[in-house]
DNA sequence: CAAATTAATGACCGTTCGGTCATTTATATG
DNA sequence: CATATAAATGACCGAACGGTCATTAATTTG
């Protein structure tokens, strides 16, 4: 009987209960999800839960919220300072974000959010605000940096960023629901590329993608 | 004390019943949906669902079943009968989906499922084979058309199938989310335009977008 | 090592909600 | 109009689950 029953972790407790909570989530959703689910799968008891959040929506409103926005923080300082041509700078963050989508494990919040759309509407505001149109932010700048450069064909900025993320947007919901199904993994980066390919040979005046 | 209390209506009872089910799905998810929201929304007493459907659970998948595939059996059919080039084709199929991602409101069931893929894998199976690997089929033929008859680069077909759709997808997924937040609507129809431009000029071999 | 404090537990409570069924009401039949 | 049958009701039941709190165990302090 030497083995405690369990041991003091204030430090990271809160941690490993956002870790679990992710990982329940995201295989059956919020409501399916039992605060006994998460508890089990951090090893602790319901009851600990309650120490550091108040109750199962906060443990959602956490997750959701400090969801990489650091990635997007370091793109746009990434361009800010970039000097090559927009073309080139198109490729190397679509294929940053398209690295991300095919293999980073926080694409599952996305789908979560979407799915608990109706739900949260304040945290899908939020989501929209410092996400999205940051990021779409990003691609318009980009765009137009490639439009008044003469690079680019005059396209409207705001619908070309758009087209840019699309196809990482499908990545991310192929990889979260479909995949399970595939006999082989989906050549995801194979895809980005084909995409490139078409967007910039579709965006430059001349046609040298 | 005229008014009935209720009438017989056992031929659109069901028809009732789902289209209730389905805005009170996509309003609060499946889960955050009560029985007596149903049977609420449609103006009948709980206990008459149970008599057209098994239980909650049936609701949801007789309502995700026959979603949409008579719309792409229609653009199958259209296809294969179709004489002109493969770039006219594209952009007739392209705004046809477009049109409906950006009107329809049968568009809320992908959504829908989306949000509950963890807990109906068979439905998501079914939606794989039924909707998706058909809807991908139908582009992966108009591409290796006009890659057969030098209208289009030689691309991989399986990659810019997806290319084609992923706009549409964003589309139904921004109409179905952070849509309710714009202060005017968003030009859809401008995305799948500026869309059409770039993916035509970016496949052609000579650039006549 | 004793006392105090903080972390963690898990049995328990109250509510909510899916599903049932005895009863009532509308329609069909003769 | 009387009887039979099918449709609809809604009060009720039981299980599940979010959240509480009295109790116990680990750690710190002096």
């Amino acid at each position: 009987m030497a083995a405690k029953r369990w041991q003091r972790r204030k430090e990271d407790r809160s941690g490993e209960i956002l870790e679990a909570a992710l990982a329940c989530f995201s295989k059956k959703g919020f409501a399916a999800t039992r605060m006994d689910d998460i508890a089990a799968r951090a090893k602790i008891a319901k009851g600990t839960i309650y120490l550091y959040f108040d109750n199962k929506e906060a443990v959602f409103k956490a997750l959701a919220r400090d969801a990489m926005g650091a990635r997007l923080e370091a793109i746009q300082a990434f361009i800010a300072q970039y000097q090559g041509s927009a073309a080139d700078l198109l490729r190397l963050v679509v294929t940053n974000i398209g690295e991300f989508a095919r293999a980073s494990d926080r694409v599952i919040l996305p789908r979560l959010l979407l799915a608990e759309a109706g739900n949260f509407p304040e945290l899908l505001k939020f989501w929209r605000v410092e996400l999205i149109e940051r990021g779409l932010g990003i691609f318009q700048s980009i765009v137009r940096r490639g439009v008044d450069s003469g690079e680019f064909r005059d396209l409207p900025a705001e619908h070309v960023a758009r087209l840019c993320i699309a196809p990482m947007i499908t990545i991310v919901i192929w990889r979260t629901t479909f995949a399970q199904f595939d006999k082989e993994p989906y050549d995801y980066q194979g895809l980005v590329a084909a995409h490139l390919q078409i967007l910039l040979h579709g965006l430059c005046a001349g046609s040298n993608a």
